[in-house]
DNA sequence: CTGTAATCCTGCGAGC
DNA sequence: TGCTCGCAGGATTACA
């Protein structure tokens, strides 16, 4: 579920709160996450202190004095820290103890999110740089015109592909197609440069303004304090099927493009 | 090189 | 009320 927005807001509500603190101990969850390494490594994360938390794309960040812990939220996943009483709480998959009361805990429902460790950061780095392309914020123009004019591809799934533009996710990609006017499933290399232009400008203006409203909570997501996010209540595509369309009034469609659900204007989002 | 579908999971709302 | 179906913010893999 997360998408960059989201995570950037974890990120961030976590830092202070982690920052210069010790890994006491790791306590483990009985079912299995997706990649099936956690009680493997977390011995080695004891005793560790926490250097830095950071974001790349949709992946966290947290680089260790020694070492390195890279998590992923998938779709349901809550990372947060929390101090004082230990409530019970349903799909916890990793509790990290802080100390001083404090604890970090990894929940996820649908169990698609990871968490990794990586005995340095560079080797976390080798990982991410074999699936992650860019960030969308000061997008080398030339490098996003040629990733459009080099692909045949629909727009909307060369968006959700991570090795071309790292974070975007369906919420936003909807979103910043409908800022920009550009159809969904129109063909990158058919794109004008001006409809390229718009759709960069777009992205990172969406995700900026998403991050500032703290991400968006349809369902499970909860930033590093367990708080909501508030863009859920701004979108002018995503979610929107059958309501009108905030420009031109007509219904918003919905089209299945690359397995996934594709929100549209088809008034204002032409093909042509 | 594309594109699509299936896979990994749980939970919820719609419709019967 | 209770059942089944489809759908959900993601990433990876297999296959046409």
């Amino acid at each position: 579920m997360p998408e960059l927005p989201e995570v950037e807001t974890v990120v961030r509500s976590l830092r202070p709160g982690l920052t210069g603190r010790t890994i006491l101990g790791v306590r483990v969850g009985r079912k299995k996450l997706r990649v099936p390494w956690i009680g493997v490594w977390t011995r080695a994360v004891v005793n560790q202190r926490i250097a830095s938390v950071n974001r790349r794309g949709k992946w966290i960040i947290i680089e260790l004095d020694t070492g390195a812990l890279l998590g992923h939220l998938g779709m349901t996943g809550q990372l947060t820290v929390e101090a004082g009483d230990n409530k019970r709480c349903p799909h916890t998959h990793l509790i990290f103890d802080l100390g001083d009361e404090h604890r970090m805990r990894f929940r996820d429902e649908r169990r698609f999110g990871s968490f990794q460790h990586f005995p340095t950061l560079k080797e976390l780095n080798v990982y991410l740089d074999a699936r992650l392309g860019p960030e969308p914020f000061g997008l080398d123009p030339s490098y996003w015109r040629a990733a459009l004019s080099g692909s045949k591809r629909p727009i909307k799934a060369l968006l959700l592909d991570q090795s071309v533009i790292a974070g975007v996710g369906n919420i936003y990609a909807d979103e910043s197609l409908y800022a920009a006017r550009v159809h969904p499933a129109a063909l990158t290399h058919r794109l004008t440069a001006t409809q390229s232009t718009a759709l960069r400008k777009s992205v990172e203006k969406v995700l900026t303004h998403a991050i500032e409203r703290r991400g968006s909570s349809i369902r499970n997501y909860l930033d590093g304090t367990g708080e909501r996010g508030g863009y859920q209540n701004e979108f002018k595509a995503y979610g929107r099927t059958g309501e009108p369309c905030r420009r031109c009034r007509v219904a918003i469609e919905r089209v299945r493009l690359a397995g996934r659900s594709s929100h549209y204007c088809p008034q204002c989002q032409r093909t042509d």
